[in-house]
DNA sequence: CGCCTGTTTGATCAGAGTCAAAAAGTGTGG
DNA sequence: CCACACTTTTTGACTCTGATCAAACAGGCG
């Protein structure tokens, strides 16, 4: 299937929102979009990976496995966000799709192609990957010596930033884009440990709970004074 | 005090070589290099930064501190490593040297304008910050489900393939650059527990020590399947 | 309705943290 | 070269948090 730029959902926002309308339209005959659903891998880790793409709808994970098979969750992509190390011929962690997804894919030769004609398409790389290095050590430091409530407190904080329209503040209540499961991967935790974190954080009123997936920051303060 | 490329340690692999002779001879007549000692503070998070750096000899810490003022490692920079985030006016994170250090300074306006008219200068930061995510996702997993043992383990290897010339394999024997207190900060453990695990890998037999910072690799095969 | 997946809660246990002190290094000045 | 002070590392005893094992509970969907 060829792109639909006119009409695509992050088109503003993606790394090809830097090009000119007809540089667009060119890149874009040389893509397709693909459609993933829950679970669905996009590149296996050690895999020699020719492509890269953009995410339009939906969210991916980016996954380790440890020696005995147990699941660490190492980044989250969200619409927009920009997957494959254009310089690494193999990836080195999984990707999979978190929800049912679309995306925007390019081999990488052709992407690189429009990288050398254009130097704003690099740019946009490198202030996403810095983005996406900064948010990975969030991640770091969200581990260090705080218990395991502080721990799931900072991640429910960073998920209703992520969920937020405007970049800074929080959403105060938002849908949580991953299971418990997934939380706990997230932060090294177990599932049981995140779960009575919620409880807790709920008992203290921290935090409101609307279903198993909707969260509500009733204190907001609480939680960003652990960072 | 001006640069002197020709003699610069890192002429060959910092961002800087993609450039020609004179290109480069032109950027480095905007810059100045600066010393640091142990501890000193290159950065501090949140104050504003307009200054990108090169580092030509030592290493550096990339620091957060959580409420109660513990200090978590983020990363850490070697040799002809790229320090400043073109796209962020602030700093978040603080950067300190852990040895003494020499680094080679230019300011933000001058680098920008070198990207602008330099566009392999672009792709030569864009693989750097792909590496240092590639490295930070690294020391995420590290922390995964494992013990404290195979933790302490799983960074000396790492520390031992930064060590070593060839990109690789790790080296065998080589000096710690950090003390047990920075491992320890690095992984979110206690000093005492890192020490406990390097002793515990040299019963084992899979480490021998040398002194407090020499460490010789006897069983690497057993550290790298921890991994 | 019953099955399956995901979540919550409970009881027990082990591993890492904490507190404390000895030992080994490092550097300084006499 | 040695004596002394200071820092870093190692080791020990005890505690407590989070993992583990197990079971009840809640939704979603055929």
């Amino acid at each position: 299937m060829t792109l639909e730029c006119a009409t695509c959902p992050v088109r503003d926002s993606a790394a090809c929102a830097v090009l000119s309308e007809e540089d667009r339209e060119k890149l874009a005959r040389a893509g397709r979009t693909r459609e993933l659903s829950r679970g669905e891998v996009l590149f296996a880790a050690g895999e020699a990976d020719t492509v890269c793409a953009t995410l339009l709808t939906g969210a991916l994970k980016v996954t380790s496995h440890d020696a005995d098979g147990h699941e660490r969750i190492l980044a989250l992509i969200h619409p927009s966000g920009f997957i494959g190390e254009m310089f690494s011929p193999f990836t080195s962690h999984d990707v999979v799709a978190l929800t049912k997804s679309r995306l925007c894919i390019f081999a990488k030769a052709d992407m690189e192609a429009a990288l050398e004609r254009h130097p704003e398409l690099l740019r946009a790389l490198l202030r996403r990957s810095q983005e996406d290095l900064h948010r990975s050590r969030m991640l770091l430091s969200l581990g260090s010596g705080r218990s395991a409530q502080d721990q799931v407190g900072g991640l429910l904080l960073a998920l209703a930033q992520a969920a937020s329209t405007s970049p800074c503040h929080p959403a105060r209540t938002f849908e949580l884009p991953i299971t418990r499961g997934e939380m706990a991967s997230m932060l090294g935790l177990t599932i049981e440990t995140v779960s009575r974190a919620i409880t807790t954080l709920e008992r203290e009123g921290t935090i409101r709970r609307n279903g198993t997936r909707g969260i509500e920051l009733v204190d907001p303060a609480r939680l960003e004074d652990l960072v």
